[in-house]
DNA sequence: TTGAAAGCGATACCAT
DNA sequence: ATGGTATCGCTTTCAA
């Protein structure tokens, strides 16, 4: 049963009704917001008293459908629970709202079917640019994004084979980079700890067992299904030691993997860096002020969402100039702090 | 320079031309997708046929226009950085999505003039319904949300004048109930470590200081106005120690804080909870698998979530009927941890 | 089962 | 500086 009154249901104002109270054309009242110079002061004052009185809203979908710009920008991200990609939106949303531009943010839980899904979500609303994470779009995504006609940015790692502009960087080198980190470290029983919902993941993966194998050592990997998370890392913590009690180096695929991999080792005693090193990847924010501080690959997050947004701003507004290089590697950095011994 | 080919730029294709490849009127292509059971088997495989072909996609903009429904609702957070709000918006992901709708999210981090921009802006899109967090909407933010003709949540927190539906928890009574905890464990020299850039913080605060008074107790409270962070605890729990060496209990309004305030404790040979219990605010998931464990106010973030989506949905799709009670309180719940000694 | 015609609320183009 | 009119791509009557 009703309790109170819902707020007004009367129909929102439009230009029309703007326009019929302040006495001008709704084409004066247009005038007002995009154009206003060309507009007479005492018109565009009666156009601003009407406006206010009716809390006319412009209407943007019609705006929209009548210049075919929509000032938006779709994005395609796997997780938005996860402190990456919030790095990478941030700088994406400071970046394009100065701009004029929107960033409408759809995830895909790592799932490629619901990449697809939310692909064609978003061009249905007639994006000016798409930005994907990722390079492993079903072919059908793949598809609906080269048909659609606008830039695509294919984000996070890189690939050879880009839909259009492709900015990250190489993950099966960060994995590469991170073992020969630990073997400098004096490490030789390495365990990889890692979630491979997320395809980077997987790559990273691969760098690191091959330069593994190819050092005459054998790959240690435990994995699990489940989303990343500080938990997971210290229930991964368990069932590795179970298996192998002697390991002496850890790499997490993520910071959370670590930081819930070393309150384990607190938990059991085992000392950090001296019974087990530990090397995390992204290196968040939390990483530096641990403790112990932990050792992290670092990932140009902000840069990279930085650096999209500038490209395609400058491929929007501007010449419509594409850059030089439609492949931008911005590569990783290992910082090396107290949960792995100094090199 | 032009050193690759842009995507094709050729128009996309629109209803009208899948009409024509399939030889039948854009009427009947429309109903393809809407109403397929009222058009005839033939027909239906000819449209379909034409659509793959040309890739087409329908116009979200032009159908939301013409029809009035958007499918869309639209959400105001604070923060996309902050896990408290990820678990709101799984939440109504989870239960909006399998309905048809699809939620745009806007941050307003934290500026209430920001706040109102993306309120307009959500408006512009001719939302179903709308999602802001808290309370404290600027008075035209307020107007606009009650002009628009669309339900509003407040969430997160309660307030007796709501301006449509208000789904939350009290938080002066979890600062209140967070000070009765800590003065049952024991504790007397009690500091407040918070982020004042959140008003639920604030108002928080308002309750612990309260009910300190009144226990003739003086408060000890350090804050910072950067946003809320690990590092932050850190930080801010050196400067307690500076001001107040003798504090015997700190609670912090964000897991996060606590969980820095906890890493520096450990840095400087301080035992939790023997020198020093921490209470946390939220109860993230790291909480339990910290070491030690944190005790924490459990806020019902994914409940708001679903709660918030079901009551929208049954006005919405259903009979338009409103909840019996416009306000529904969530209520929290304090989980005691390592951090603290048992009351 | 199918289609013709009239909008939806703006903008673009061309006059005046 | 201002306005008339066609148009954007789709949905909604209403007829056939």
């Amino acid at each position: 049963m009703n309790t109170h009154e819902p707020p007004s249901r009367r129909r929102r104002a439009t230009l029309g009704d703007v326009a019929r109270l302040a006495g001008v054309s709704s084409v004066t009242v247009s005038r007002v917001y995009r154009e206003p110079q060309l507009v007479s002061p005492a018109a565009r004052d009666r156009v601003e008293a009407a406006a206010a009185e009716l809390a006319y809203i412009p209407n943007r979908l019609a705006a929209a459908l009548a210049s075919s710009q929509t000032h938006t920008i779709g994005v395609v991200v796997p997780s938005l629970t996860n402190g990456v990609f919030n790095d990478f939106l941030s700088a994406l949303h400071n970046t394009l709202l100065g701009a004029g531009f929107q960033a409408l943010v759809l995830d895909s839980r790592y799932l490629a079917a619901n990449e697809e899904r939310a692909i064609a979500t978003l061009l249905g609303h007639h994006p000016e640019a798409m930005i994907v994470t990722g390079v492993d779009q079903t072919a059908t995504a793949r598809r609906m994004l080269e048909q659609s006609g606008v830039p695509v940015v294919q984000t996070m790692e890189l690939t050879d084979d880009p839909i259009d502009i492709n900015i990250g960087l190489s993950h099966p080198a960060a994995g590469y980079a991170a073992l020969r980190f630990l073997l400098d470290c004096g490490a030789r029983r390495i365990a990889h700890m890692m979630a491979p919902l997320d395809a980077r993941a997987v790559r990273r993966r691969e760098g690191f067992e091959r330069e593994l194998r190819a050092n005459g050592l054998d790959p240690i990997v435990i994995h699990s299904t489940k989303p990343t998370s500080v938990s997971l890392g210290a229930e991964l913590l368990g069932e590795l030691l179970a298996a192998h009690p002697d390991v002496d180096a850890i790499w997490c695929s993520s910071d959370y993997l670590a930081l819930g991999a070393m309150f384990e080792c607190a938990r059991r005693g085992i000392r950090i860096p001296d019974d087990i090193a530990i090397l995390g990847f992204n290196d968040l924010e939390l990483c530096a002020v641990a403790h112990p501080s932990i050792s992290s690959v670092a990932t140009p997050r902000y840069e990279m969402g930085q650096t999209t947004a500038e490209i395609l701003l400058e491929l929007l507004r501007g010449s419509g100039r594409r850059p030089a290089d439609r492949r931008i590697d911005l590569g990783f950095e290992i910082r090396a702090r107290d949960s792995t011994r100094r090199p």
